[in-house]
DNA sequence: TCGAAAACCGACCGTTCGGTAGGTAGATAG
DNA sequence: CTATCTACCTACCGAACGGTCGGTTTTCGA
């Protein structure tokens, strides 16, 4: 009530684009994005094509705007935890492994990685962006927290490729696992999220020659 | 021309069939499932859409040909490491992976995967299928191979679902991202598919509590 | 209160989609 | 020679696609 009207015009804006963004990423994960038509995603957004049109040039700029959506709140969560001086490098990694978990199994911006596949041929500008604003900053932030341990001796060096390799691949798999088998009603029996995730925290660690999170033997 | 009229006449059937279905897998690789139209597909075939439809019931038909041509000699590939009595676990383990390396990063039925999720809401059978009849056999094959090692003495005992996602899931993100990043001209200098294999193939080994593959410090 | 801009709409465009009807050429079997 | 079968064709279908048109309603600062 007290914000200024430019600003409050602004909100509206954003928030009808965000509201039909937030709506087509869900019509996105659930049919992909050709077989996702504008017609649908006008009709889930309540209003009529022309008006989708309206706040959108067109599909490609809609898509790409879903896949934009949630670098920002994504990439915050993990740069908070580099930023926190109270955690050791170790405490950190832990942490960032389970957020990273969560980005890529849960969110919107890991589950679309299939589809940008599937029209990165038609649209290789969305694959590109997708990678140097959100692949690359993000493992920026997990080598941040490999140096810090390194030079603090509590992890030992390693090559920078084949860590990202060993630590995003298992929870990249994991997302396509379960967007390959959504169907299936035993999916959380064949992939099951933090078991595997806590065991792939230890192998990281391992690589580092760092102690694992929990003891499995005793 | 020894052979029986009625075997000539299978074997024509099944050659078009086979050209039909490497032909329309090339198509569905580069433009994915609903941007290949049975159009396209005949055309590349050098035959009319009548004529497709001749040899396959629809689409989905199709698509499931595509996907599971392919299921048996990459296993077969595997099957015959496993049986090959010459070889230690260790290195059977080794080879195993480059050989699942090559089969995920190269050949169609691993870089199907994210068509596969494209498409798994719409014919989840086909997901299904390709879980029973190529992921789990695969499974099996490499958990034969650990037994062994483990029986052996090679290997200390492992989780065999921790062992399958760390095993599985770098060599499956990097089929991924190489699709959705194949528009980079500097593909191989971002994700270098040998050099990330053979220190994966070492972080597996250690899993296990076994030697490295090469020595990396002297 | 008024004017302009933003938001929205029904109706429509040309094109392409997966799929089909009906017929033809050529090989084969009796 | 004839009946049959496979493989293939041209021509076409209704439906859905992405996108656009001209016009109407709503919002809001002045």
């Amino acid at each position: 009530m007290q914000r200024s009207n430019i600003l409050e015009q602004e909100n509206a804006v954003l928030d009808r684009r965000t509201q039909i963004i937030l709506t087509t990423t869900q019509l996105f994960l659930e049919n992909g994005f050709s077989g996702t038509s504008m017609s649908a995603i006008a009709k889930g957004c309540g209003i009529t094509k022309a008006s989708l049109y309206h706040h959108f040039t067109g599909k490609d700029e809609l898509f790409s705007a879903c896949v934009t959506y949630g670098y920002t709140a994504a990439l915050e969560a993990v740069e908070a935890l580099v930023e926190d001086h109270d955690l050791s490098a170790r405490r950190k990694l832990i942490e960032a492994i389970r957020v990273l978990y969560d980005i890529t199994v849960e969110s919107s911006v890991g589950r679309m990685s299939p589809l940008i596949a599937e029209v990165s041929r038609e649209f290789p500008n969305v694959a590109r962006d997708f990678h140097t604003e959100y692949i690359e900053p993000e493992r920026e932030l997990l080598w941040k927290i490999i140096k810090e341990g390194v030079s603090s001796g509590e992890f030992s060096p390693v090559d920078q490729n084949q860590l990202f390799h060993v630590a995003f691949g298992p929870m990249v798999m994991l997302s396509l696992a379960r967007e390959m088998f959504a169907t299936f009603d035993d999916l959380d029996e064949h992939f099951p999220v933090s078991n595997l995730r806590d065991g792939h925290i230890d192998v990281i660690l391992g690589m580092l020659n760092a102690e694992p999170d929990r003891k499995r033997k005793e």
